[in-house]
Order: structure tokens, then C-alpha cells, then sequence
DNA sequence: ACTCGTCAAGCATCG
DNA sequence: CGATGCTTGACGAGT
């Protein structure tokens, strides 16, 4: 049976604890970024605090724990200002927590983009991410996930360019990881990617379901072959449009979830809950099994 | 004291 | 062509 090492992401479920604190890029100056810093800092700390309370073994750190980190007004020895308290966390991390720390960049991190304006900017938020996650120090299997991008109407081009240009900036291979989405690039696209560029399948359980493909989640987790424990995602259908993330996770997409990882054979996943309930999200698919 | 619209960034889809 | 979905959180304007 296949042990599986739940996770979740940036808040908790009340709101109340976030490493997304942010503020207006008008007011943007190295005060206002470290007040923000502080608090999620501290959000943090609190919110691994429930991790380890609960055995949750990996947490998705927001990309605002330092915000406009990557914007072109952020000055640059701003950084070198905050790299003594990550280190500090780092260390904290390794001693006390024991988790998996992973990150998730946004909707506008977009390596296939032909506008080379949004390429750089994609490639400096990426240079930031793997900056934190360098200097706390976590093993290659804290990852950094994003989505192929656009299509462009030209889907193969598209995943050619994408290809290109992680070649190109072969740095990014030692974090990166990559997802399939619900509407553009399926799971067997995306494989074949990884494949090719030799980096790690975060695989999508919900975005699978609403884009559909022939696949072997077996290959999918031999992607992961030295980098690190499989990592996952679950949620279900929330209301409103398709694609949206429900509050909870439905147990019985759990269910069928977890009999296609178990069919591979594979010993040990880490299954990151996109609920919008987080740890409750948690709790209640935990009751659910125990009473199963 | 509250609610509401807007905010750095891209893309595709739906009406 | 405008609104919406994607980690939502902050905050100033209006009530």
C-alpha cells in the first residue's frame, strides 16, 4: 500500500495565517517589503507550527513571502538584506519542522511566451523563488512548479519554444517541475516534456479529469527518479465555472485517485490538498478514511 | 466600522 | 469586447 504524505498551501483555512502578506506597488520601498516580510515570516512560522501538529509533511510557501521581489523597482542589495533571516529559517526548518518546502510562481510565469518582455520577467521571478529556496537550504526536492503556458494557437511550436527555452537557461532544471492544466496541455503533453528536458511531472489529479489524455502515471513518477519523494495534486470542482477549486475535496475523487497511484506500485507520494479549506480540507478526507 | 472595487504581471474561454 | 479563473490580500474611497 502506497503511503501517502499529505500537503497544503500558502494560508490556512480561516485566512488568518498567510505567507502572502503583501501591500500597493505604489508605495513600494525596502520598508514596506520588509513589514510585509515580518508578518508573513511569522505567519509562516505558525502555519509549520500546524503542519507538524497535524503530520502534514509539505507546505507551498507563497511567492510574496518577499513581495515585488522580482520587480524591475525592487533595487538589488534589497535581497541581500533579507538572505541572514532565510538562512536563519532554513536552519530552523531543518532542526525543528522537518518538512517539505515547495513554491508555486503565478499565472504570469510563462516560459513559451514569444513576447520576450514576459519571458524575462518569468525567468527573474523563477531566479527569485530558486533564490529562497537555495538559501534555505532544502534539497532539490523543494520544487519550483509551473504550468507549460500559452498555446498560441500553435500547440507544437508552442511546446517546442518551452523546450528551447529551459535548454537555454538550464539552470532552472535543478528546481523546476511541471504541471498539466485543465484546458491546454494534458497529461501525456506534459510528460513528454519532462521526458525530454530530464525534470520532474507534478501531476494533477482534477486538471486530468477535466483534460483528459491517454497515460502511464507509472512513467509519470519515474520523472522523479533522484529528485525527491512524487508529488501530486487533489482537488475537486468548486462552484462556478469548470476549473474552479472547491472548498473540500471530494473523498470519492480521492478514492479513485488513490487506486490509480496505488495500481503503480509506487511506495511513498506526497499529495498537495487544493482545497480552499486547507487544513480542514484535510481533516474532514482523513475522518472520512478513518471511518472507511 | 463597514463594504466595495481595484491592484505588477498572461492566457484562453465564455457571454 | 469585457469578465472570469488561477495562492487571494491590502487599502483607499465611499457609506
Amino acid at each position: 500500500m502506497t503511503d501517502i504524505g499529505f500537503g497544503i498551501f500558502c494560508t490556512n483555512s480561516d485566512g488568518s495565517l498567510s505567507t502572502n502578506h503583501t501591500f500597493r506597488l505604489k508605495n513600494l520601498s525596502f520598508e514596506r517589503v520588509f513589514e510585509s516580510f515580518q508578518i508573513n515570516l511569522r505567519d509562516f512560522l505558525k502555519l509549520l507550527e500546524l503542519c507538524r501538529e497535524r503530520n502534514i509533511e509539505v507546505f507551498r510557501l507563497g511567492s510574496n513571502f518577499i513581495p515585488y521581489a522580482s520587480h524591475v523597482d525592487f533595487e538589488e542589495d534589497w535581497l541581500r538584506k533579507f538572505e541572514p533571516y532565510i538562512i536563519e529559517l532554513g536552519k530552523l526548518i531543518k532542526e525543528k519542522f522537518k518538512i517539505r518546502i515547495t513554491m508555486h510562481p503565478g499565472q504570469f510565469v510563462i516560459l513559451n511566451s514569444p513576447n520576450f518582455t514576459v519571458l524575462e520577467n518569468s525567468i527573474r521571478e523563477l531566479e527569485y523563488h530558486f533564490w529562497i529556496l537555495d538559501k534555505l537550504g532544502v534539497e532539490d526536492d523543494g520544487v519550483v512548479i509551473i504550468h507549460i503556458g500559452g498555446a498560441y494557437g500553435q500547440k507544437e511550436r508552442a511546446i517546442d519554444r518551452f523546450i528551447e527555452n529551459v535548454e537555454k537557461h538550464s539552470w532552472l532544471k535543478r528546481r523546476l517541475a511541471i504541471e498539466n492544466d485543465e484546458r491546454l496541455f494534458s497529461a501525456q503533453e506534459v510528460l513528454k516534456i519532462a521526458e525530454t528536458l530530464r525534470i520532474p511531472f507534478v501531476f494533477d489529479f482534477f486538471h486530468h479529469s477535466l483534460n483528459p489524455s491517454e497515460i502511464d502515471l507509472k512513467k509519470i513518477f519515474e520523472t522523479w527518479s533522484g529528485k525527491g519523494i512524487p508529488k501530486v495534486h487533489l482537488s475537486s470542482r468548486g462552484i462556478g465555472k469548470t476549473g474552479t477549486h472547491g472548498d473540500y475535496v471530494n473523498f470519492e475523487d480521492f478514492l479513485s485517485f488513490r487506486e490509480m497511484i496505488e495500481s503503480t506500485g509506487i511506495e511513498k507520494v506526497h499529495m498537495m490538498i487544493e482545497a480552499k479549506r486547507k487544513e480542514k480540507a484535510l481533516n474532514k478526507l482523513r475522518n472520512l478514511l478513518v471511518s472507511d
